[in-house]
DNA sequence: TTCATGACCTC
DNA sequence: CCTTGTGTCATGAA
């Protein structure tokens, strides 16, 4: 049968949220803010509402940048991202749409795929009726807008969500996609970013037409063999890959800004340790082992450096985090001198799930349902 | 295989 | 005084 997926995109997601918690915010500039700490401003615009974003407002924009464009707006508001209160309306979201999908992929807090084929037995104009009713929904019990993409795969769909926001529908049948995907600039094709997109215009392609009648041998010669079938098949609206229900995810990182610059371990180390603690509650909650530990450091020219180690056995302890930071740092810096330190990571990769033993959520889940306690 | 780096994603 | 944070995949070297 033919696959049906739909893809649903909330609009602006935090600031929504941010609006959600305080009506009086709407209508307004909001603007959701990434605050490092280091001076009362310094930070990024994670997600900006649509009002700001009509006055220039975009995400990653530094926030004095953003503060400076709606220096006429004195309604403006700047929150800092509140992700425990985000992830509780999204997962209540991801519920309404659990029972609505065949299977459900959540991508990110704010975004999943549904695989739809079997209850609407492989028709678009069905699909395009569930997807109205999942819209109404989340809209009647969240008081949210999203953006909504069918068509007959991830790729596609994806791309349709993205084709009309906010608060779009779009469907995209199969006989449709070419002439959909054809006359959009390539830097709209999931997987081309800034680099990419310079590279294909060196070429003289700027459309994804233009790309899906360029030279496929060619193409492999330039981007690699990997990377060309990709961008084939895309352009040509193909993408085979499968809606996942349970994805397992393959490292937990974080990073963090230090206050100030510095080279000292004395500072640093019990920055990376804080970091431990976190990951390691990550880990024990998702109950996942690891097998490998890197630190990466963010130097004051923005250049990216990283040490990794990986252990003879996967371990869950967090002193190990501990005893491989401390062994790493010193050796990361050594090779970078003269530079200092400005925000500070840590990652662990290797994961594999603790056997006989659920992860913390799902243990709430059934400790808290009434069967099989 | 491991490790380092780069490109990309999205908010 | 200056832009956050999280995760995946591909590639090339060792």
């Amino acid at each position: 049968m033919q696959r049906v997926i739909i893809c649903v995109d909330m609009d602006a997601f935090y600031a929504q949220c941010e609006e959600k918690r305080n009506p009086s915010l709407r209508g307004r500039p909001v603007v959701v803010c990434v605050y490092s700490g280091r001076t009362e401003e310094s930070g990024a615009v994670s997600t900006a509402n649509y009002v700001a974003r009509d006055l220039g407002v975009r995400s990653g924009m530094p926030i004095y940048q953003a503060k400076r464009i709606l220096r006429d707006h004195p309604e403006s508001v700047f929150p800092g991202v509140d992700h425990a209160y985000y992830s509780q309306i999204s997962d209540r979201i991801m519920e309404l749409l659990r029972f609505r999908a065949d299977i459900l992929e959540q991508m990110s807090v704010d975004e999943a795929y549904l695989d739809v084929t079997t209850r609407v037995e492989g028709d678009f104009d069905s699909a395009l009726m569930l997807a109205t009713d999942l819209k109404e929904t989340i809209l009647r019990e969240e008081g949210l807008t999203c953006s909504v993409g069918v068509a007959a795969n991830k790729l596609a769909a994806k791309m349709a969500a993205d084709s009309k926001k906010p608060d779009g529908l779009t469907l995209v049948k199969p006989e449709e996609v070419l002439n959909f995907l054809s006359p959009m600039s390539v830097s709209k094709l999931y997987g081309v970013g800034i680099k990419t997109e310079a590279r294909l215009r060196t070429l003289g392609i700027k459309t994804i037409g233009e790309l899906a009648q360029f030279d496929v041998s060619r193409l492999s010669e330039l981007f690699g063999r990997n990377q060309a079938a990709y961008l084939h098949a895309a352009t040509q609206g193909v993408d085979e890959e499968p809606v996942v229900a349970d994805y397992e995810r393959k490292q937990i990182g974080r990073i963090v800004t230090l206050k100030q610059n510095t080279r000292e371990p004395d500072v640093i180390l019990p920055v990376l340790d804080n970091l431990a603690e976190d990951l390691h509650r990550t880990s024990r909650s998702e109950g996942v082992r690891f097998r490998s530990i890197g630190v990466t450091a963010i130097m004051e020219d923005l250049s990216i450096h990283s040490k990794s180690k990986t252990l003879p056995l996967e371990t869950e302890s967090r002193e190990e985090i501990n005893a491989v930071s401390r062994e790493l740092l010193p050796i990361l810096l050594a090779e970078i001198p003269g530079l200092m330190v400005r925000r500070i990571g840590l990652r662990l990769a290797g994961l594999s799930k603790i056997s006989g033993q659920a992860p913390l959520t799902e243990f709430l889940n059934t400790s808290t349902t009434t069967q099989r306690g």
